[in-house]
DNA sequence: TCCATACTTCACCGATAGTTGAATTAACTG
DNA sequence: CAGTTAATTCAACTATCGGTGAAGTATGGA
């Protein structure tokens, strides 16, 4: 990944609304959900909205399709994944002590259970 | 963890400079580099990287301490570990052929071997 | 065709962030 | 104690961001 993209999609997350926005679009999965739900559920103007959901696209960390008069957004795993990838890049000289900890955090992160 | 914790923790690496500072302490391990090698190494100004050290600071992402006249900053993996599970909190709502991949990813990561 | 619903786009304003140069604090050396 | 190196703090400037109101586009139903 580009240290510029990485750049752009933390910029994206980091903002009180669309990390709250992005955080509903990772609990509700694969399904997603209409832009204007969101605008509800958060209590966000709806073209507020628009421009943060914008925002979040266009770093790819989301995508929408349209069902009918409403866009339905959902998250991008692979992106957030990157992402993970690029921040954790030869982390700490291989002292497993020190890294160990970090993955077993997001292995559990009340999640998916660990594949056993 | 509290959102407004999370939105200043991305947004402190939501920064090319800070990006890559923070990233060049993740490799550097629990040793961690004095300022002014940092400075050296990414061509930063003294007066600006401080700016920037203060920042990731005091989102609590690096600490220093102080050999002599150099301080010398690491980067602080237990925060990481929180954010990172923040953002993957309640997951995909279980669809583990979602969530599985990010997971491996992280843990692949080129850091440490994974625990067999 | 006309209207309602679902979102988006545009123009604008106040607030905040990033960089720079100058001055300051801290620690070692002779 | 004077001089030097290491790093930080301060003030100021420009650029960019986030939110709002108003207007615009797209879809579906009567």
């Amino acid at each position: 990944m580009e240290s510029d993209l990485a750049v752009r999609r933390l910029a994206a997350l980091a903002q009180s609304n669309r990390l709250e926005v992005f955080r509903l679009l990772v609990k509700a999965g694969p399904d997603g959900i209409p832009a204007g739900e969101i605008s509800r559920t958060l209590s966000i103007a709806p073209n507020t909205l628009s421009a943060q959901l914008n925002l979040l696209s266009s770093a790819g960390l989301v995508k929408n399709r349209r069902e009918g008069r409403s866009l339905i957004y959902s998250a991008e795993f692979e992106s957030m994944a990157d992402l993970l990838v690029y921040l954790m890049e030869d982390c700490c000289q291989g002292h497993q002590d020190v890294c160990q900890p970090i993955i077993a955090a997001v292995s559990r992160g009340d999640c998916c259970e660990p594949t056993t």
